[in-house]
DNA sequence: TAGTGTCAAATAACCGGTTGGTTGCATGCT
DNA sequence: AGCATGCAACCAACCGGTTATTTGACACTA
């Protein structure tokens, strides 16, 4: 096998993802992604520093990739809701990552990805609704927040109640459409 | 000092919900709990059996907790989630412990608090949509999530736009409430 | 051979869980 | 009452195993 620094990080980085999304940052063990990766431990400290730094990596490259595979459309919140639903369901790592970075790492600086990416949407959402395409009743960030949130909806509810989920998608999936719908339909 | 094994009982579970709140299953550590109670870790195991269950007493008793002092009302959905929006950010280890939970313990067998709290939930839901003071276009498990899921909102949304947010709490419970009036209104 | 990548092994700290014994309190006997 | 006894509550010290991180030797390549 060839060497190869590149691949070696990627390949770290997407077992890393795999581990930190199964078991958090505390959780995760460092000797489980270098076996998975198929490489060293000390590539980790070599690449990445420790364990918290490789956390913030895996999950920078995470936003940035639900940004260009889910590009946020202010114009048509309902789409756009169920598109980030479709991602949270093929992927479900992409929320856990998310969470887990909302629980455990909340003392860090602000990473740099996550405040650009809601920069831009709160400046689209304003402009839609200066155009008239979206009410004014919220606010920009009241809208984002509650977008996202309901996209968010069946993926946030305790395994419980999870059991009287509708198992089709479909009927999940227009749940979801159909609140955000509701919530800027004119009165 | 007296001996009293269920002061004791219930200093552990206090300390216990704070540093599962502020750390996980995984991140706690049993010492920082003993320590915190004032009491020997050896206590811990011999009340509660190991750290797992110690979590699981934890938050069993905050699910009871909550709704004691949050009482589900079927016909009366947006009142219900400002109250839950209020002890969201009275007491946001609610949240943590309950996001821990989903995290962390999706293997374990069901917590029959949890299932019966959302037994009952369902069931008043139903009536309530027999009655005709819920509309039917959701079904009673799809209307819960929507409704627990916006009443997280302000709570699930990454630090970075939480700085975005309203500053006066008022206004983020009228968000809340508005959003959840809005799914229920008639056509 | 100089430089870079790789890995097994070592290390030091840490962590969940156990053990054996001590302390205080209530009960019942004298 | 005074005292012995049994038991529940409590704790310091320890144990085996695990973990993040470092190191030093080795291998490949240019």
């Amino acid at each position: 096998m060839a060497r190869d620094a590149d691949r070696t990080r990627k390949r770290l980085l997407e077992a890393a993802a795999a581990e930190f999304a199964a078991y958090g940052i505390a959780g995760a063990r460092v000797d489980r992604i270098a076996e998975a990766a198929g490489c060293n431990k000390a590539m980790i400290y070599a690449y990445f520093g420790n364990k918290d730094k490789l956390f913030d990596a895996v999950f920078s490259a995470q936003v940035a990739d639900v940004l260009k595979h889910v590009p946020f459309d202010a114009t048509d919140l309902p789409s756009y809701a169920g598109r980030l639903l479709d991602r949270y369901e093929d992927d479900p790592a992409t929320l856990r990552l998310a969470t887990w970075y909302r629980l455990e790492r909340p003392q860090g600086a602000p990473l740099q990805a996550v405040v650009a990416s809601n920069q831009v949407k709160l400046e689209k959402l304003e402009r839609a609704q200066r155009d008239g395409i979206l009410p004014g009743r919220y606010s920009p960030v009241e809208l984002l927040t509650l977008v996202l949130s309901i996209s968010q909806a069946w993926a946030s509810m305790t395994p419980e109640l999870g059991l009287n989920a509708p198992a089709d998608r479909e009927r999940r999936r227009h749940t979801v459409v159909d609140a955000v719908q509701r919530l800027l339909k004119d009165d």
